[in-house]
DNA sequence: TTGTAAGCGTTATCAG
DNA sequence: CTGATAACGCTTACAA
């Protein structure tokens, strides 16, 4: 159809088209917009075909569109969104399985993402936000972080051009804005639910100090309630750190040698119950024999001796966290939608074979 | 000392701080350049303190400073680059160590970086690229896929506003592109060579058909003829499968099948080792005592009983070549370099134990 | 050393 | 239904 892009010097513009049909500049920008009350159906079907012809690219001048409607301080959708993941992000399943999610939708809808990752000590310096933010070329942004994190980001993002443009929240909520979240008091529920079936008593709760960690731990506490169990005469915390391994399995190292009643460990994540499970052989423990073991997001797997993923662990839709937060953030870019949603995933146990009755 | 930004209703502009000075704007934007000569140092100062005081952002008006370059044909730096991965990427520790580099350099230099993955479904269409290329706001590219993939994108790219930008490749060469390369021939050298000093000599090589696992192999040949070996005599080739594992396992197995006297496989990589260990387990062989397996990359553990890393491989330098990659095309964007320049960065083995001598 | 004029490509507004 | 005009904010080229 178009013809082979011979020229690619200069743009096609709206007065090469104007030029080519014998009309104004003007006539062509509405008929292009598809304004019927005011084009000809006559005229806008040859300038449609004139700029079809030429290769018109209306994304090309996209540069003289924003400036244009900058007048009457309205927005152009840039086909730019951005995400803010946490520093190091990338080394996380965790992580990337919300990313790709994202990808997934975004992609085949032309808009392009953008990655941004906050350290602590990037947060502790004034340092303004990248280019494209502050000129307002990012439409919208999906964030993921600890609560104090977010608070902080959302200020830098609305001191930018950015405005009040649309911000989705995933896992965790944030004030204001649209998000996508899990079913967190569910899941912790179904971990201690299940290892309470299968008679364990005294078990090991490895978790942070905040969302969505802390409604897990509520979970936890409602499976032991509802049995008439008090659960801390049961339960053991024991600390997890985000980005400290070390710290981890010294934490867990010290809950089993303190509480050595403990049949089982409610582990942080997939990872962190792979790292317990080392922890455990290292201690002269088999799992799930002499400790049974519940993860939680299904990334991770467990391998046993065959490369089998092992772990019972509760499964997080992860990607399709990512998935429905890309649409709703193309909802509220879009004007589709204008109030904020709280979107909440289910999430499920998967029993696999770190977890088994304890021996007596 | 800015003052607090009281109103974001309107941006500051050339004009608002000519106002305040008593100049023209044109002789503001001189002074904002820096433009020592044809403004008088008393001028410049004042109104670079006006602009200061006021909050004036350059990177706010990048629209209509890019419209109006647009006249003598300049370019603009938008502070957006790009990476093209394969689809999936994120799910590999492989190409998320190179985009951790990547990150790491952009990031205090103010650049965003946007993830662009092509399947080879959309490589059928007949898609255009998104917006943000088409109306150039990408000022370079990095990539990183199979030849027949990056000439591909190349050819999408230059069709668009990106025209003739900087593109750098990673891992595998792209012709009139700078590149980050790895000594891939000297990858297969150690590889081989190791495992023949250790004493093996028939061996299964997993490999693809194209670069660098081509010249890996070229490598491995020589760590034969060194030893006045025939390589064909020794060397069985099963296909690797880039994106199927369970193709790949099921090369192995018939490898094994069919060479019973083969002692050691060298892997495509830490990932595709890791599976050659599960099937080995299944055929009832040890590692490394009934077979000795070598990775590459080193960004994939194999976790022994006590959750040790017990994989002999050859790392790559990832992380290094995302850094490398990042630093390269900066300095393209920025004009420091007008030549294309390939870096290759060194390997070198680390020597775990799935590998040992075989038994006799 | 500074000011003036014109234009980048688009859109809103008003006139015909 | 269509055209003319002005404006968005900036930069180059030329004039003072």
């Amino acid at each position: 159809m178009a013809s082979p892009h011979q020229t690619r010097m200069r743009a096609v513009t709206l007065q090469d088209i104007a030029d080519r049909c014998g009309v104004t500049k003007m006539t062509v920008s509405r008929a292009l917009h598809g304004d019927t009350r005011n084009v000809s159906m006559e005229t806008s079907a040859r300038i449609k075909a004139v700029a079809l012809e030429l290769g018109y690219d209306p994304s090309f001048n996209h540069a003289a569109r924003r400036l244009a409607l900058r007048k009457c301080g309205q927005d152009v959708v840039n086909h730019l969104v951005a995400m803010f993941f946490p520093s190091g992000f990338q080394q996380w399943p965790y992580y990337t399985t919300i990313f790709g999610g994202m990808l997934e939708v975004f992609m085949p809808e032309k808009f392009s993402l953008l990655t941004h990752y906050t350290s602590f000590a990037e947060r502790a310096s004034e340092n303004a936000l990248p280019p494209v933010f502050m000129r307002g070329d990012v439409d919208g942004a999906i964030i993921s972080r600890s609560s104090a994190h977010t608070q902080w980001i959302c200020e830098r993002l609305r001191a930018t051009a950015f405005a009040e443009r649309p911000i989705v929240s995933v896992i965790t909520p944030v004030e204001g804005c649209s998000a996508v979240l899990i079913e967190a008091e569910l899941s912790g529920y179904l971990a201690a639910n299940h290892l309470l079936d299968l008679g364990h008593r005294h078990i090991i709760h490895m978790e942070a100090a905040n969302p969505p960690h802390d409604q897990r731990m509520c979970g936890i506490c409602r499976a032991y309630e509802e049995r008439g169990l008090d659960p801390h005469a049961h339960l053991v915390y024991a600390q997890w750190f985000f980005d400290d391994e070390n710290a981890t399995v010294e934490a867990m190292d010290a809950a089993l040698t303190a509480y050595p009643r403990s049949t089982a460990i409610i582990a942080a994540n997939d990872r962190t119950a792979v790292l317990a499970r080392d922890l455990a052989h290292r201690r002269g423990m088999r799992v799930p024999d002499d400790l049974s073991l519940v993860g939680f997001d299904d990334v991770t797997p467990m391998p046993d001796a065959l490369g089998h993923n092992m772990l019972t662990t509760v499964r997080l839709p992860l990607q399709e966290v990512g998935q429905q937060a890309a649409r709703l953030l193309l909802q509220h870019i879009r004007g589709h939608r204008r109030d904020i949603e709280q979107i909440t995933l289910p999430v499920n146990l998967i029993e696999r074979g770190s977890t088994a009755p304890p021996r007596v």
